[in-house]
DNA sequence: TATGGACCCTGTAGCAACTACAGGGTCAAG
DNA sequence: CTTGACCCTGTAGTTGCTACAGGGTCCATA
């Protein structure tokens, strides 16, 4: 298949692509006589795997590392695991941290009361971390 | 006061200052016989709405935007509440997105049993969006 | 008086993960 | 034979910083 039939496959981008094959993360595939890129179900295998691991907020070095891995059958599955265990505690910090955040944005929000920027609660609460009542 | 001590009182790195004032968000401070920046309390001030704005997940763009009202007394509050809210939506936005993703890695990193890479459950997730549960 | 170290300056390049051109070539249908 | 959809390479932009390189300044101490 050529790169727009991947592309549409995929639902990835045609710049994407290319730009995967030039990092290293996808192999070069072949080329018609065109100079065409030529691409096989291994390929698309391969970028489906890259985008359902982008999609679930893994780092293109952590990609490669799991894609090294599962081109390395006889490999121990535990690295796997340690990627993304890793990853699911980064994913949980992050939701603790915006968390806290929207409590202060809320905070914020919940104080205005309309009127002109001089009185302005929201601007005011901005410009001094001391109304805050968590250390974001 | 200096630049260095700018940074140290606003918690702010000393390039990030100089970056801020590149792109216009800090006004250009006056400078002393030796061409070195010289701050007063109001940039300061400025710069602690910029961090704590920044803290708070704001864009520069965003911040920009109440920067002017906040320079401009007169105008009307609710441009900045409507800033603010819009942020807090994203906010708990992302904040859904991320429990869905935690939800659908934690189901994949629960299947890993040990083994060869072969035989991973882990890998054969991330190769197979139709195991998950929902449409990340 | 020299010198060392802490501080400051400008300008540019790098990071992640793409995205968006510009300026060209190829191919099939009408 | 032309039109439009597709493809190519190479480069530059995005966000919000951060990190140099290669210099200048200032002040205390030997």
């Amino acid at each position: 298949m050529k790169i727009g039939e991947l592309a549409r496959a995929t639902g990835t981008n045609i710049e994407t692509i290319r730009y995967y094959e030039r990092i290293g993360l996808l192999p070069e595939p072949g080329r018609t006589d065109a100079n065409y890129r030529s691409y096989s179900d291994a390929h698309r295998a391969r970028l489906s795997f890259v985008r359902h691991s982008r999609e679930l907020g893994f780092t293109i070095e952590e990609i490669r590392s799991l894609l090294d891995l599962s081109d390395d059958p006889e490999r121990d599955c535990a690295e796997a695991d340690r990627i993304a265990s890793r990853h699911l505690a980064q994913v949980e910090e992050k939701i603790a941290q915006l968390a806290l955040l929207r409590d202060e944005l809320s905070r914020i929000v919940g104080r205005c009361r309309g009127g002109v920027a001089a009185d302005c609660r929201v601007i005011e609460a901005l410009g001094d971390h001391g109304q805050c009542e968590t250390s974001h």
